[in-house]
DNA sequence: TTTCGTGCAAACCATTTGCAGCAGC
DNA sequence: GCTGCTGCAAATGGTTTGCACGAAA
């Protein structure tokens, strides 16, 4: 499927809500299917990266389309604790994990079907239905030590 | 090993450390030390509590606190994408997870090894040094459905 | 032409920080 | 007594919101 036709079914779906469809989303919904896979954007992220391309959305319209976006299950919100979100496009709604350095902040994806299936496991023996599953590993990338600013997570 | 001691433990180790043992910080840690299994609390959620204890610890000290034990691993931090951390005592340092509602902000608990072993493949495979590992379930409750109103995450 | 969406600025909320006085060690 | 800790209030940073105007449908 074309990214236009891929972006004309979110449209679609969001005329047949009663939503709008204006510039602002479809170059903001364009900016996340041109994304390398596995890049991930703060709203910070994608409102500079807007302006860089000539696009002079708000940062108050940005999140809103990040929420809204989100809200459909079109992007997907990744938290790695560092006190603001991220986003990427939600393609294939099959999760996949990530290992973050709590030193240098990058990340790292990998998929795990057991993963997915102990969560799928679990979520049906409690009887709740399943939104999104989330694996991370904390973790120090190595050469870089420094046991004092560490901070466990779970 | 009882609570005492295992706070005095700890103690040492700040003290080891250059570090100061203050009331605040012990009534802190005692709150945490006497917490049901499972428990985890907000900075405000803590702060109210020591307020309910007849305990006038400044809000400031209250993050500077959890923030310290955190950093040194005798709480651990969790981030259910709520805007807010959460804590709770770090006991036996073996990972467990949690499943969370969208919709009621409930949370519920699990151990799961087959998950920890995937984490520890998975950053040996990556020659990473594992701080935490975090697998969460987004879910919502039966009977909770307003489709409106979910966003995922990962 | 009726909503809905946008930009702006102000508001919000969790968390952090500068500073002066206080208190462990 | 030195140095770290506390409380206070102000600052910060990410995100949200009220409002008046502009634009999809």
């Amino acid at each position: 499927m074309s990214v236009d036709s891929r972006a004309e079914n979110v449209f679609k779906n969001l005329r047949s809500k009663g939503l709008r469809v204006t510039p602002q989303r479809e170059k903001i919904l364009q900016i996340f299917m041109e994304l390398k896979e596995g890049t991930h954007l703060s709203a910070e992220d994608l409102f500079k990266l807007l302006a860089k391309n000539n696009e002079n959305i708000s940062l108050a319209t940005t999140y809103r389309t990040l929420k809204l976006l989100s809200q459909f299950g079109y992007l997907r919100e990744l938290d790695f604790a560092e006190g603001h979100k991220h986003y990427e496009l939600n393609k294939d709604k099959k999760p996949h994990h990530h290992v973050i350095c709590l030193n240098c902040n990058k990340t790292m994806e990998f998929e795990d079907d057991l993963v997915n299936q102990v969560g799928y496991r679990i979520a049906e023996e409690l009887g709740v239905e399943i939104v999104d599953i989330q694996f991370k590993i904390y973790a120090i990338c190595p050469g870089q030590h420094d046991d004092e600013s560490r901070t466990h997570r779970a």
